[in-house]
DNA sequence: TTATAATTTATACTTAATCTAAATACAAGG
DNA sequence: CCTTGTATTTAGATTAAGTATAAATTATAA
């Protein structure tokens, strides 16, 4: 409930995240922003990502590789990822409700939320090689 | 396609877990070997849980916590976590096959295999606290 | 038995992420 | 403009999960 504080920092990764194509790690992000001549703290980074996230700004993707990557797609979604090369896609179809309804009578839990996250072989990498 | 070869020790930890009606984590795994009097070399137990999934006599759970969850239901199922408490359950029904085409036709991946981590909250914390 | 390969063990190391304490920036109030 | 309190950044130390290494042990096979 409290006012947005965009520092410097903050804003400089919110505004890479929403000009990124992809689904970037907090290290890629802090080389890019190397790249971009900007030299945060790593902490900073870190912190900033967690203010973004809890002011809902973008999304942190626990996508079951070794470190969270981030999103500045907020709408609910799920992501695909390539078996080959790594690729993390959008995936907007959205998972039917008589599905979730199915999950809850099977449960008994109330069923707040679903992450899918899948694995497969993107376009490219189907492409038969040389 | 090599034969199976179960060490003592990988046989304790199959049957740790078959007898466990929950997802322990590697540290809880740990934990309860050594309550059993077991005293396996910290990597042993890593080694032995790659091993057993592997052979895909269990299997590797990652919900998005910090810590890989490991179980000996192999069969395709998914998972819910309760927000307040922290429990895992299983989630047997299917995703419906038809929500898997519709992903294939919007991102053009071939998509291999979905798992879903649900978020919601549990019989037992719904129950309303004096 | 002796040689060979696989596994376990103890420990060092890596990586992602968090914590800490000092330095810096920022927002009011006077 | 100056002073004071609060929030943030910074650099570096620390934690936690998991992997790598090399010596010791165990199992397999000639
Ligand atoms: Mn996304
Ligand atoms: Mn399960
Ligand atoms: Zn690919
Ligand atoms: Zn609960």
């Amino acid at each position: 409930m409290n006012k947005l504080n965009l520092t410097k920092q903050r804003k400089v990764i919110l505004d890479l995240l929403q000009h990124s194509d992809d689904h970037p790690t907090a290290s890629e992000i802090i080389e890019r922003l190397r790249d971009q001549g900007h030299h945060f703290a790593y902490g900073t980074v870190y912190n900033s990502l967690k203010y973004l996230t809890e002011m809902e700004l973008i999304r942190e993707l626990k996508l079951g590789e070794t470190a969270s990557r981030y999103d500045a797609r907020t709408d609910d979604h799920h992501h695909i990822v390539c078996k080959r090369c790594g690729k993390v896609d959008e995936v907007l179809t959205e998972v039917p409700a008589e599905w979730l309804k199915a999950v809850e009578q099977e449960t008994a839990y109330r069923v707040d939320h679903a992450h899918v996250v899948l694995e497969g072989v993107c376009p490219a990498c189907r492409i038969p090689q040389a």
